[in-house]
DNA sequence: AGTATATATCGACAAACGTCGAACCAGCGG
DNA sequence: CCGCTGGTTCGACGTTTGTCGATATATACT
């Protein structure tokens, strides 16, 4: 495993920089798309969407996923989820003993309000 | 099919109000959750969103097809693409003699960015 | 009329997605 | 040690999505 190549890797793993430039700024690079829609893609569901905005919501600004799950799917799909979420990079996840605590990335989050802005 | 859910219509076609809070005041509703998706979705593709941005960063605020279709797929998808993200109302078009010009709908765009601001 | 251009719609297809239950791994407490 | 609870991974399934070529509609120009 002595792979040290800057490969792309199927993207929406790593978001070297502030990833994207205001959509109305210029016509976006097909590099460019390619990573910005994958974080709009993270969102794109509607219980991803709830499960981001109950974690973005949570007053210690983090939460475990037993006290986010009911948002009417099986706890495997909310791992599902959860995983797609943090795969964007729009989460961090951290265990602490028998818990797993995630938080937002706010990276991310301003990689995608920089795009919208302009 | 077990499983019996109420199933919430079909959505996605008209935004009445200015969608949807931030995510992170409050977890949101899962009415709420599936217009924010529905417009987060519109831009979860690398085509749609470079259709997007050349339409957003073009100098008069409107393009015709003919002047951002060369993003390497077929005609018809790029029509299919504009379809869609006129129905998740991010833009809006009109038919001037042989073209039709879009343009983006800043209501749209502000609902996206109040949820992502937090 | 007839032809040419611009865009939309249709029908088909493979690939990706969301969902589930079941099996699996990780700590905790008896 | 063993069971229990929180969480992930696996394998399967039906549905949605992106794409195409072919066809249809609309406007313009002869």
């Amino acid at each position: 495993m002595s792979n040290n190549q800057p490969q792309v890797l199927p993207v929406a793993e790593e978001q070297a920089g502030p990833c994207c430039p205001p959509l109305a700024s210029a016509p976006l690079s097909e590099a460019d798309a390619l990573q910005g829609a994958a974080m709009f893609k993270a969102l794109s569901d509607p219980v991803r969407l709830r499960l981001f905005s109950r974690i973005a919501a949570h007053p210690s600004g983090e939460a475990c996923v037993c006290d986010i799950s009911d948002v009417g799917v099986s706890q495997s799909t909310v791992s599902h989820h959860l995983k797609k979420l943090r795969d964007a990079g729009l989460l961090t996840s951290e265990r602490r003993g028998t818990w797993i605590y995630h938080r937002v990335a706010p990276a991310a989050l301003d990689g995608m309000r920089r795009m919208l802005d302009g």
